[in-house]
RNA sequence: GGAGAGGUGGCCGAGCGGCUGAAGGCGCUCGCCUGCUAAGCGAGUAACAGGCAAACCCUGUUCGAGGGUUCGAAUCCCUCCCUCUCCGCCA
């Protein structure tokens, strides 16, 4: 949510970098509309102070046994108008909260332009294309052979994209999300979390998933719950209607969820295998920071998750997302993406965001700064630590030998458990 | 799923039609006092919206949520949500 107060004060400003995102807002139409709110709540504010002042005389009255009747005719009618004026304001205020509610968060400063994924820039790059001195698989090959997918009976069970592990797939899937969760809690002293998945609508609104992408999610009918399409949904609303201290801060969470997508629109694209799924294995990493330092704590963040990828030893790249391409609630997104040698593509494990107050705007999330003791809200990034399917793909497709089986290296090795798979 | 009890400030807890944004206590902040600490004394201690992108101040709203009755609701009525206890079922 963007801050009315502001748009109020900028309005050329906000439309223009709301419209960097390619979004064309009306901005205004929310402004008279806003007009409209605060109008009709002094007129409601006026009528209330007579009444209650009214009122009160009529108390006092009754206590001396003095008629009132008058008195309370009269009040009766401004409570009528008040009714009347009420009505209005719940009308106009729904339409303006409906907007509000699909207004993106305008991309920060140090944001590249441009309206596509043209325009991402790449920042750096670590490590080098692996060389192989035989024909390589891909990671369906590899799976099929070495038995660590089982893709038709996933579909049996579930429908395409709801892959099943099999064997030394499911151990290393296992292993995987163990050691990079320790990771984070061990290296980097972030709090590990265990969330629920199905979320409230209130979860999904803050957040930025809901009211606008209500088609991507998974629901459940009778209990009209949605399945988290990341653990940034629950990890986030801990603090919904919070306020925090200041000395607290920054909050640091890990969190490790299965992801629940619906992918509406999205068939054809990158749908083998383990490339684009329903259902994937996923370790957030969630910061909730001051203003002042959210800046800092998005490269940091960003570190933190590429220090799996170094660890695994992986040739990955990262790419900050131009204006165009940013999602709905972010301001600033670092993209992680790794080589797949098998697939030769570069695959996406990872986004690394800060949503700046736009989720705590919905959320209500605040925090007391020590200096003056004011609320204001605060900043939430999060970013994955990672994601495991296209993981996976790139860590076999990598260290497989020209027999077909895969091999890791003693420090890969050592961090997932597993040495090799045959 | 059935029966009962309950949801009031940061926390505990009183109030059950008007003088209650809310007694009392705990906690916290500031001051006084005091060899030090503790204790004691005094004062302060919600959020949001608008007036008004500021301070003081003023007005309004908020006692789980939403509706209703009433001139007026924390208090009465209805619906829903949540928590606890017991029973049933169950990994």
């Amino acid at each position: 949510m963007i801050s009315l107060k502001q748009l109020r004060h900028n309005p050329e400003e906000y439309g223009d970098r709301i419209s960097l995102k390619g979004n064309d807002v009306n901005i205004s139409f929310v402004l008279t509309l806003d007009e409209k709110v605060r109008s009709l709540k002094h007129q409601i504010n006026e009528i209330r102070s007579e009444r209650n002042r009214a009122s009160e005389a009529i108390g006092l009255a009754k206590q001396n046994n003095e008629d009132a009747s008058e008195a309370i005719e009269k009040t009766r009618e401004l409570g009528h108008t008040l009714k009347s004026i009420e009505f209005d304001l719940d009308d106009v205020e729904l339409q303006l909260n409906e907007i509000l509610y699909t207004i993106p968060n305008p991309p920060h400063d140090s944001v590249p332009k441009g309206q596509n994924e043209a325009s991402n820039a790449v920042i750096r790059e670590w490590g080098e294309k692996p060389e192989f001195p035989f024909s390589v698989k891909n990671h369906t090959q590899l799976g099929e052979t070495l038995h660590l997918f089982d893709f038709q009976r996933g579909a049996k069970l579930s429908g395409s994209g709801f892959p099943l592990y099999t064997n030394k797939g499911a151990q290393l899937e296992r292993q995987l999300i163990n050691a990079m969760i320790m990771h984070h809690v061990s290296k980097f002293d972030f709090m590990e979390i265990f969330p629920p998945v199905l979320m409230k609508k209130e979860s999904m609104i803050t957040t930025g998933q809901l009211p606008k992408f209500e088609e991507d999610m998974y629901h459940t009918e009778v209990d009209n719950l949605y399945l988290a399409p990341t653990a940034e949904v629950p990890v986030t609303n801990i603090h919904r209607d919070e306020i925090l201290k200041e000395s607290d801060l920054p909050i640091k969470y890990v969190a490790y969820t299965p992801c629940f997508r619906r992918e509406a629109g999205s068939y054809g694209r990158e749908t083998r295998g383990l490339l684009r799924v329903h259902q994937f294995n996923k370790v957030e990493l969630v910061k909730f920071t001051t203003p002042e330092s959210s800046y800092d704590e998005l490269e940091s963040l960003t570190n933190q998750a590429e220090s799996i990828l170094q660890i695994l030893g992986l040739h990955y790249r990262v790419v900050a997302l131009c204006t165009g391409d940013l999602s709905f609630a972010a301001a600033k997104c670092y993209d992680l993406e790794i080589w797949a040698p098998g697939e030769e593509k570069w695959l996406e494990v990872s986004s690394c965001s800060n949503f700046e107050t736009f989720q705590a705007r919905r959320g209500n999330i605040r925090y007391r700064k020590d200096s003056d003791k004011k609320i204001d809200f605060v900043h939430t990034l999060n970013g994955s630590g990672l994601a495991t399917p296209r993981l996976v793909v790139a860590l076999i497709e990598t260290y497989q030998t020209s027999s077909g089986t895969i091999q890791f290296p003693t420090s890969v090795a050592d961090f997932l458990g597993i040495e090799e798979i045959k």
